[in-house]
DNA sequence: AATATATGGTCAACTTACTTGACCATTTTC
DNA sequence: GAAAATGGTCAAGTAAGTTGACCATATATT
């Protein structure tokens, strides 16, 4: 492979994840869920299936601990999830989201797919499949972090 | 496509970008060159061909103009860029890499052909082409923007 | 069992990378 | 030639992270 179509992956790679994060979150605005940035999808996607505590939520996201908190603090204040003492450890508490976090998430859900529809509608499901088996076939383990 | 597919493949691309956008950021540092910032990379990129005033980078990075001021002034403290009179307009200023700017973009394009070439090793050539081909007919105009 | 160490969490202060608002110099429009 | 638009910067404010200090509880050491 040659030095500049490396160079133009890449930066469709990187545009279209931009334009991906962009569009979730102008359909999740759309469905009438405000003050939500895309940081906070992250956090609804580890909180989702039983809740987390701060520090496992810090390690999914790549941040201090403190950050999490203050993220947590902001979902809180927002109405989207609570904190629950943990059953077992004294010292935890549980994040979980509460019954409108649940709403903005499948909000969320809405959008990838009303996005990822349209890029059915370029490529044809089977591209569409494919570049997914070769996207999960690289996908990296450890935390998410933002592309820039 | 199921809604699971959708979200998998969603996952998948900014979980790829995110660490895409991370190792070419550690594969310019290896090469030696500190205190860059993959937005300083985006902003190297339209300052490659012919140089470009503020407000042109300012437009391509999705910022206002100040902010693109901004990361000039930290590429002209650090060397990377410097700040001529514009030939045939006295207001404006024409922004162009220096030596070491140039370096720096080599730098990156050998990390990217670095990242490049293992996903070649896991997918084999063949289904990286066609990775790069889905991802460009499904790239958007606009201005670059951060996947989050 | 008692003590030492590690872990979960928060408070406070600081930093960074943006933003908005005001303003000046030059260019374009009418 | 005056009015409006454009390129750029200065200054101050904001958002989202950081580091450092600290407390409460849990786990390990002896």
């Amino acid at each position: 492979m040659q030095n500049s179509e490396a160079m133009a992956l890449s930066a469709a790679l990187l545009a279209v994840a931009g334009e991906l994060t962009r569009r979730i979150h102008d359909g999740v605005v759309a469905r009438g869920f405000e003050g939500v940035r895309p940081a906070h999808g992250f956090a609804f996607t580890r909180l989702a299936p039983d809740g987390a505590t701060v520090t496992d939520l810090a390690a999914h996201l790549g941040v201090t601990k403190q950050a999490a908190s203050q993220l947590v603090d902001e979902l809180v204040r927002k109405g989207y999830a609570e904190r629950r003492p943990h059953p077992g450890d004294a010292r935890a508490r549980l994040v979980v989201l509460t019954e409108s976090g649940w709403a903005c998430t499948r909000a969320a859900e809405e959008a990838v797919a009303e996005v990822v529809r349209t890029w059915g509608g370029v490529l044809g499901e089977a591209d569409v499949r494919a570049l997914r088996e070769a996207l999960l076939r690289i996908t990296p383990d450890g935390p998410i972090r933002p592309a820039w």
